[in-house]
DNA sequence: AATTCGGCATGAACATCGTTCATTTTTCGA
DNA sequence: TCGAAAAATGAACGATGTTCATGCCGAATT
C-alpha cells in the first residue's frame, strides 16, 4: 500500500532518537534545503549536492521523502511561517488603514530580504495532476486571514464569507505589484518608487473601502 | 567572432529564400513551440520533441537559435502581442472606470483562455547573469501603457512619468488578483467568485482614484 | 564543366539532472 | 545472540539541454 502519511508523522515520532545525537536526516535535508533555497533560489536545488551537504548517499533522499517536490514544499512552509510571522510583527492594532499598509510594507520587505524563498513561494509548481497536500493549502490559506481583523474594522456589516473573499483579492493586489516590481525581466522598478507605488495602492484601496463602507451604513 | 546579432537579422534577411518553398527553420521552431507552450506549458517544451515536430535535426536548432530560452521568450513576446491585441480590442472609449474594468477583464479573459501561454510568461526565468533583450523588455512595458489613456481620462493633472508609474501598479494589482486567482496550489478560487472579485478591485480602486482627482481640483 | 570552398545540417556524444533498486549495513526485539 | 526488518548505499537508468567533429550541398571561381 505505502500510504505516504506526511503531514505529522515522523516529526514528533522520532525526536527522540535525534535528541542528544545529530538530527534526524528528515529536518536536516529541510535545514539544508532551506539554506540553499535561500541563497540560490530553488534552481540551486540539487539531489546531489544535498546529499553531499548532508553527509548521506544519494538515496538517502528518497528515504526520507517520496519526491523533490516534496521536500520544496517542506520548505516553502517554513518560509509561509517566517512570512506569518513577519506580517504579525508587523500588524499594528491601530487605525485599520495603517495596519493594511504596515502589512503590505512587511510584504514587501520581506520578498526583498528573503528574495530566493519567497520567490520559490510561487515559482515551484508540482507536476501536473498532483494534489496539493491540505497541510500546505492551509498554511497558504491562513495568510490570507491576518487581513481578517482590519477589514472587520472597516466594514463590521460583511460577513465572514465576504471578508475572506476580500482579504484574498487585497493581498494579491498588493502581491501583485510586489512581485511585477521586483521582477527583472521588466524594467526594474527603482526601490524607492516600488515603495511610494505600493503606498499608493494601499491609499487607493482604503479610500475605496471607506466609500464602500460609508455606502453600507 | 560570431556576433550572434538576433533581434532583426535573419527574418528578413532570407525572407526570399523561404517564400514559397518551406518557411525559414527559424519561423517553423517559433510556430510549433508555440503551439507546444499552448498545448502543454512551458514543461512541455522538449529540444528533442521539437526536432521531431520540425522534421529537423536536433543540433539544428542550436543554429536558429542560441538557447531554447532565446526561443521560450520568442513565444512569450507573440503571447504579450495576442495579449496587446486582447487588451485593446475591449479598450472601449467610454468612461474610464468603464475601460479599467474592461481591460481587467480582458486580461482575466486571456488569462483562462491561454493559461498555459499565459503562466508561461512568469514562469520562465532566464539564467542569472542572463540580461534580458531590449525588443523583449520593450514589448512587455508597452502592456502597461494600454492603461494610459483612461488614467489620463481620470487624472488630467498628472504629468506622464507618474501615470507610468500608476498605470503600471494598476496591472500589478490585477494581475496579482488573476495569478493568485487562477492558480491550484492555493484552494481553487471558483470562476464565478474570481470574476466577481476582480469587479471588486476594479470598483475599489476606481473610487479610490476618483477621490484623488477631487483632491487634486 | 569541373573544382573548390564556406556554411549549414546532422546526430552521436557529453554533462547534468531526478529517480530507482539490488545490495549491503544497521538496528533492535525475541 | 541472532535473525528479520528497516534504512542506507551508490551504481545505473532515463531524460534533458548542449556541443562538436563530420558530412553534405549549393554557389562562386577558374
Amino acid at each position: 500500500m505505502f500510504m505516504p502519511n506526511w503531514e505529522s508523522s515522523l516529526n514528533e515520532k522520532n525526536a527522540d532518537a535525534g535528541a542528544d545525537r545529530r538530527t534526524h536526516l528528515r529536518d536536516r535535508l529541510i535545514d539544508i534545503a532551506q539554506e540553499t533555497v535561500a541563497a540560490q533560489g530553488l534552481a540551486g536545488l540539487k539531489a546531489r549536492d544535498l546529499a553531499a551537504a548532508a553527509g548521506c548517499a544519494l538515496g538517502a533522499i528518497y528515504t526520507a521523502f517520496h519526491d523533490l517536490d516534496e521536500l520544496v514544499l517542506r520548505v516553502n512552509a517554513r518560509t509561509l511561517a517566517r512570512l506569518e510571522a513577519a506580517l504579525d510583527a508587523a500588524f499594528v492594532d491601530a487605525e485599520a488603514e495603517q495596519a493594511l499598509e504596515a502589512m503590505a510594507r512587511a510584504y514587501l520587505s520581506f520578498a526583498r530580504k528573503d528574495e530566493p524563498s519567497w520567490r520559490a513561494l510561487f515559482e515551484h509548481r508540482l507536476p501536473p495532476g498532483a494534489p496539493v497536500p491540505a497541510w500546505y493549502a492551509d498554511a497558504r490559506n491562513r495568510l490570507f486571514s491576518r487581513l481578517d481583523a482590519p477589514l472587520a474594522q472597516l466594514l463590521p456589516g460583511r460577513d465572514a464569507m465576504a471578508r475572506a473573499a476580500l482579504a484574498r483579492t487585497l493581498f494579491s493586489a498588493v502581491h501583485g505589484v510586489v512581485a511585477l516590481g521586483l521582477e527583472e525581466k521588466i524594467a526594474e522598478t527603482p526601490p524607492k518608487l516600488l515603495d511610494e507605488q505600493l503606498g499608493v495602492l494601499i491609499r487607493l484601496l482604503a479610500a475605496g473601502l471607506m466609500m464602500e463602507s460609508a455606502r453600507l451604513i
